[in-house]
DNA sequence: TAAACTTTACCGAACATTCGGTAAATATTC
DNA sequence: GAATATTTACCGAATGTTCGGTAAAGTTTA
C-alpha cells in the first residue's frame, strides 16, 4: 500500500462531524476534504460513490456503534437491569458530548439525502427502541408502558439535543437524561 | 402599481413548506421560485437581501403565529387552564399536521443559516417554555416542576416529530401529545 | 381630462462563484 | 516494477445573485 495519511475510521470520524454539524446538503466537499485532511480527489478515491457514499459510511459507523454500545448492552441479560441502563445512559451522554453535539441522524434526515436514508436511520432508531423496550420489561414495566418508556427515549434524546444547542444551554440534555433513568426506575 | 400576482403572506408561507422540508442549504432558488410562482429575479425584488432575508421572512412569520396561536393562549388567565391546554395542544397538532410536517424551526437550525438564526429560535422556544411553565403553575404545580414540564413540551414535540417521520408513523406524534396533556393534568 | 412622469411588480438572461466529480500524473509501499 | 494512495489541474453543471428592460398602476401637471 501506499502512505495511508489518516485510516479510513478517523476519515469517517471526520466526515461524521462535519455532517452532524451542517447536515448533508450544508457539507460541501471542499469542506470534507480539509476536515479529513485529504484531497478532495483522495475522498473519491476512498469513496469512489462520492458524497452519498460518504454519508453512507459514516452512518454504517453510527450503525454499528450503536449497536455495541447500546442495543447489545441493553440486550445483556446477564446484567442487572438497573446497571444497563446506567451503563447505556452514560454511553448516550458520551455519544453527545454532554449535550454540545447534534445528531448525525436528524441531520442527514433533510435535505436531498433524506428519503436515502430514511429506512437505515429507522433501523437504528427502532433498535434502541427494542433495546430500550427489552429493558423496560425487565424492570417490571407491562408491556405498553415499555414500549412507551422506549419511544419516550429517542424522542427525548432527540428533542433535548435540538433544545439544548438551540438555547446553548447543554445541561439540558443531562437533565433530560436523569429524568429518563427516574421515568424506569419508578415503581408504580 | 403593477398587479399583484401573489400576496406577501401566500409567498411567505410557500417559502416555508420548502424549507421545512428540505432545510436551508438544501432549498435552491429555483425550488423557492418553483413552489412560490415567481421568477427568481421576482423574489429577490421582494427580498433584496436574498435568500437569508426569505428564510428570515418565514422565522419572523412562525413567531408571529407562535406568539397568537400558542403563547398568548397559554398566558390568557380568563380562560381555565385546562381549557388553555386543550386548546393549545390541538393548535400545535394542527401546525404539524398531526406528526406529518417538519418543524421548520429545526430545519433552519443547521448549516450555513444556522448561526444566524439561533437566537431567534432560540426566543421562540423559550417563548413557549415561558407560556407551558405559566399554565404548568396555574394547574397546581410546583415551580421547579411547571419549569420541568415545560421543557418536556418543546422536547416532546421536536423528538416526536423526528420518530414520526423516520418512521413514517405519524400516529407517535398525537401519543406524545397525549401523554404531555395528561403530565400537566396529573395530580401528584 | 389627457398627457407626462414616477413607482411598483415582474421577468428573461446573464453574472461570478461554487458545486460534485474526473483524468492524468506523482509519490509511496510492497 | 506492480499496485495503491495521493495530488494537481480541470470539467460541466448548478448555485445564489444581479442586470436591463417591460407592463401596469398611481401621481402630477397642463
Amino acid at each position: 500500500m501506499a502512505s495511508v495519511k489518516v485510516t479510513n475510521d478517523v476519515v469517517i470520524e471526520q466526515l461524521l462531524s462535519v455532517f452532524r454539524t451542517v447536515g448533508y446538503d450544508g457539507a460541501s466537499m471542499a469542506q470534507l476534504a480539509e476536515a479529513t485532511g485529504l484531497q478532495k480527489s483522495s475522498l473519491y478515491h476512498r469513496f469512489p460513490d462520492g458524497k452519498q457514499a460518504m454519508a453512507g459510511a459514516v452512518l454504517d459507523y453510527i450503525d454499528e456503534s450503536s449497536k455495541t454500545d447500546v442495543v447489545a448492552v441493553l440486550l445483556n441479560t446477564t446484567l442487572p437491569p438497573a446497571q444497563r441502563l446506567k451503563t447505556v445512559l452514560t454511553a448516550i451522554n458520551n455519544l453527545y458530548n454532554g449535550g454540545q453535539l447534534s445528531c448525525v441522524l436528524r441531520a442527514l434526515s433533510l435535505g436531498s439525502a433524506a428519503e436515502v436514508f430514511r429506512s437505515q436511520i429507522a433501523g437504528i432508531f427502532t433498535g434502541w427502541i427494542t433495546g430500550f423496550t427489552r429493558l423496560a420489561l425487565d424492570l417490571g414495566k407491562s408491556q405498553p408502558e415499555a414500549s412507551q418508556l422506549a419511544q419516550g427515549v429517542v424522542i427525548g434524546v432527540q428533542g433535548a439535543l435540538i433544545l439544548a444547542q438551540t438555547l446553548q444551554q447543554p445541561t439540558v440534555f443531562g437533565q433530560t437524561l436523569a429524568r429518563i433513568e427516574a421515568d424506569f426506575l419508578a415503581q408504580l
